[in-house]
DNA sequence: AAGGTTAATGTTTTT
DNA sequence: CATTAACCTT
């Protein structure tokens, strides 16, 4: 019966069985923190605390949502039906459903995504008359983005979070943008949160029935949760206080998306009576990859703290963490591609190996290397499912066919495919609509009975109001999966994509199935609509192991035997604009994300730094980055320039007071370098010698670039070769 | 309305 | 350098 408590080491039992009152447990990396969580969940049930739809349990991502639910399950013995188990955003959804009323929303309102959202503030800029160069739509965003973390309303900004945007003119515009999206019957993802804890605060009533309902409540990563996130839970939990949050603040790296390290800092003052557990045992790296993470995170002060020691029995043997120097970074694609090429010798399976970068640009070096060597890679991140181009089409199609007055839905597909409506039928749309107050489609539609277009506008209008109109006719009897199928063969956009020649449209039109077949596990196309904005994700289509490629923040919470973190330099890593515009603190969440990175390794963690680097196309002289220096000696194997380079970081920090080359265009104090001379080796090809190419044939070499050739072939014309695929001739 | 040219601009992105 | 959005031309 409760046998899966022993399986538990003291401190994570501690936090499973701290059922009562508030908790906080830190879990650092590795050391059993879902284990806990879900095995908290199912021990509140097992002894009979609570049903399961009592328990209100919160991740941040779907992926862990998706987790946490089959992990109760298991231990269950059951499917987890009926429980409030999902990312902040969309349990809010399904709050906010009910009471949309209470904030001017209808329940069916459309949730809309990064680009709906542009666009309607794009509308909204140019009724104001802002100048859009000056003032960009996207930083306006981000400013009201900020401001409904924080949990402020228009009403609620005060003069001492007034944006200098616009000359001031932000609240205004926010202002207005909450009168169009409550026109649209549209929520971004941000009024969500913000929407309902108004009417949590507004209606005592409303609260009092969820105190009744949940009795417990669950969250996962709460160190990256912001402001209105933390009100929300704080609302909740207010009766009976008995909230577990879960998280680590050395891993908090989320701040430039409002996420408040504070809130977990704060986490005993503001509960009273809060008790903390940790959980340090770590038992998924090794001694040394464990110990140079906790000397490099020592480093940081606004931390709660907290040690990790190794909890594996084999912990203490293992490589120490390599710190390699390179002479640039082409030569740490080479290295790295080596490495893994000699590790896959030696038995290492491609799927325990990552490389971790901090910016996505970085990736294509060593995608082009592992090109080269054959060897198989995804890079993970990139666009979501949900917003590929023709997912979002295929959407908006949904929208337009089911909500008659989504106008942001009906902009976007009324000229997809092409049906020759330009700028003066949008323009003549737009004027009706606003002149009888009717939405985009009704004006269309009146337009089009007026006689008022012609010609090819006319037809493609026409044609296109009347297929809304049949399919919205035919869902309740043919079903949503059915009418979806309808809705994309006879509009002609399946059709579009197959006229398509380009590379990406057979992908494309996988796409679009993969979407209808999605279809089919909703009760309802609503249903699904909202699944689809909150919850989408890229599901790999994995065949055979590969390399992993990714951006440090894409990492977290992963694993790997073997971990590559190339491009440890000032301004890169730590990157410059995180120090300039979050200064010392912007400083902690770099060395953060370097601990996140570290952390990821089981087994071996290969550190990089090149001497050189080519930055927007001219090379620059780039210095090893701080964190380095930080790594205890013990812990670090040091090979290449990396020690030697200590030195002339110093230097160069005080000849250049303290800035970097690194530093973007318009603040750099030093002309880039030309690319410095490299010694020659041994075998390297000369000018003017005289080369065959298996595919091109004879040449002459023109230039030299480390391992790239210029060369004039006789017959193939001037080509850049890699010097390993061209030998001496004659 | 489509195609071609130029200028700006380069982090991280769980929803 | 390389990508993208805005602009200009037919």
């Amino acid at each position: 019966m409760t046998d899966y408590l022993t399986r538990l080491n003291a401190e994570q039992r501690e936090a499973v069985e701290t059922i009562d009152g508030p908790l906080l447990v830190l879990a650092g990396a590795g050391t059993g923190k879902t284990r806990v969580l879900t095995t908290r969940f199912a021990h509140i049930l097992l002894s009979r605390r609570a049903f399961p739809n009592q328990i209100l349990a919160v991740t941040f991502t779907n992926k862990a949502a998706r987790e946490m639910r089959e992990r109760v399950a298991a231990i269950l013995g059951e499917p987890a039906e009926g429980l409030w188990l999902g990312t902040f955003h969309a349990l809010c959804a399904r709050m906010l459903r009910r009471h949309a009323e209470h904030v001017g929303l209808a329940s069916n309102f459309s949730i809309l995504d990064t680009d709906d959202q542009l666009r309607v503030l794009k509308q909204v800029m140019e009724a104001e008359r802002i100048d859009q160069k000056r003032w960009t739509p996207a930083s306006l965003m981000a400013t009201i983005q900020r401001w409904k973390d924080r949990g402020l309303t228009p009403a609620r900004i005060g003069t001492a979070d007034e944006s200098d945007f616009a000359n001031g003119r932000a609240t205004a515009l926010y202002e207005a943008y909450q009168a169009r999206l409550r026109v649209l019957n549209a929520a971004d993802f941000g009024d969500l949160m913000l929407h309902m804890v108004e009417i949590l605060l507004a209606h005592p009533d409303i609260l009092a029935q969820y105190h009744r309902a949940f009795r417990y409540i669950l969250v996962d990563e709460y160190q990256d949760t912001n402001l209105v996130q933390y009100y929300w839970l704080r609302l909740l939990a207010q009766s009976h206080k008995n909230i577990c949050c879960v998280g680590d603040d050395d891993q908090s790296i989320y701040s430039w998306r409002g996420a408040e390290v504070e809130n977990i800092l704060r986490f005993e003052k503001d509960f009273e009576g809060a008790r903390i557990v940790r959980l340090e045992a770590n038992y998924r790296s090794t001694a040394h990859i464990l110990a140079a993470a906790s000397g490099l995170i020592a480093h940081n002060e606004g931390r709660l703290g907290k040690t990790l020691r190794p909890g594996r029995s084999d912990a203490q043997q293992g490589e120490k963490v390599s710190v390699v120097g390179v002479w640039d970074s082409d030569e740490e694609a080479r290295m790295v591609g080596d490495r893994i090429e000699s590790l896959r010798r030696s038995g290492e399976s491609l799927d325990e190996m990552a490389i971790l970068v901090r910016a996505g640009f970085q990736t294509r070096s060593f995608e082009e290397r592992l090109i080269v060597l054959g060897v198989p890679y995804r890079v993970v991140g990139g666009l979501r499912f949900y917003e590929r181009q023709e997912i979002r089409d295929a959407i908006a199609y949904l929208r337009a066919t089911v909500r008659p007055a989504d106008d942001l839905a009906f902009e976007r597909i009324v000229n997809v495919p092409r049906r020759g409506i330009g700028d003066v039928a949008m323009r003549a749309m737009h004027d009706t609509s606003r002149a009888e107050g009717i939405p985009l489609a009704a004006a269309a539609a009146l337009l089009h009975q007026r006689g008022a277009l012609k010609g090819k506008v006319r037809d493609g209008i026409g044609e296109l109001l009347q297929g809304l109109m049949r399919w919205r006719d035919t869902l309740p009897s043919e079903g949503h999966v059915v009418v979806a199928g309808m809705i994309l063969d006879e509009s002609g956009y399946t059709e579009m994509w197959k006229q398509d020649k380009s590379v990406e449209a057979p992908g494309r039109l996988e796409n679009l199935k993969e979407l209808v077949r999605a279809l089919a596990d909703f009760e309802t196309l609503e249903g699904f609509l909202d699944h689809v904005s909150l919850v989408m994700e890229n599901e790999e289509n994995a065949q055979g192991p590969r390399v992993s490629l990714m951006t440090l923040h894409g990492a977290k919470g992963l694993e790997f035997d073997t971990v590559f973190l190339p491009g440890w330099e000032e301004g890169v890593f730590p990157n410059q604009r995180s120090m300039d515009e979050g200064g010392a603190k912007g400083l902690e969440e770099e060395r953060r994300l370097a601990y996140v990175g570290l952390t990821r390794a089981r087994q071996r963690a290969i550190v990089s730094h090149a001497d050189n680097r080519r930055i927007y196309g001219n090379w620059q002289r780039s210095i090893p980055s701080r964190f380095l220096e930080e790594l205890p000696d013990d812990e670090v194997n040091v090979t290449g320039s990396a020690s030697l380079a200590r030195d002339s970081r110093i230097a160069a920090a005080t000849s250049f007071s303290g800035q970097f080359p690194l530093v973007a265009r318009r603040t750099r104090v030093i002309e880039a370098w030309e690319q410095p001379a490299r010694p020659a080796r041994p075998d390297a090809i000369p000018v003017g010698s005289r080369v065959f190419h298996q595919k091109f044939g004879h040449g002459t070499v023109t230039s030299v670039d480390d391992d790239k050739l210029d060369v004039a072939f006789d017959k193939a014309g001037d080509k850049r070769v890699l010097d390993r695929f061209v030998e001496k001739a004659g």
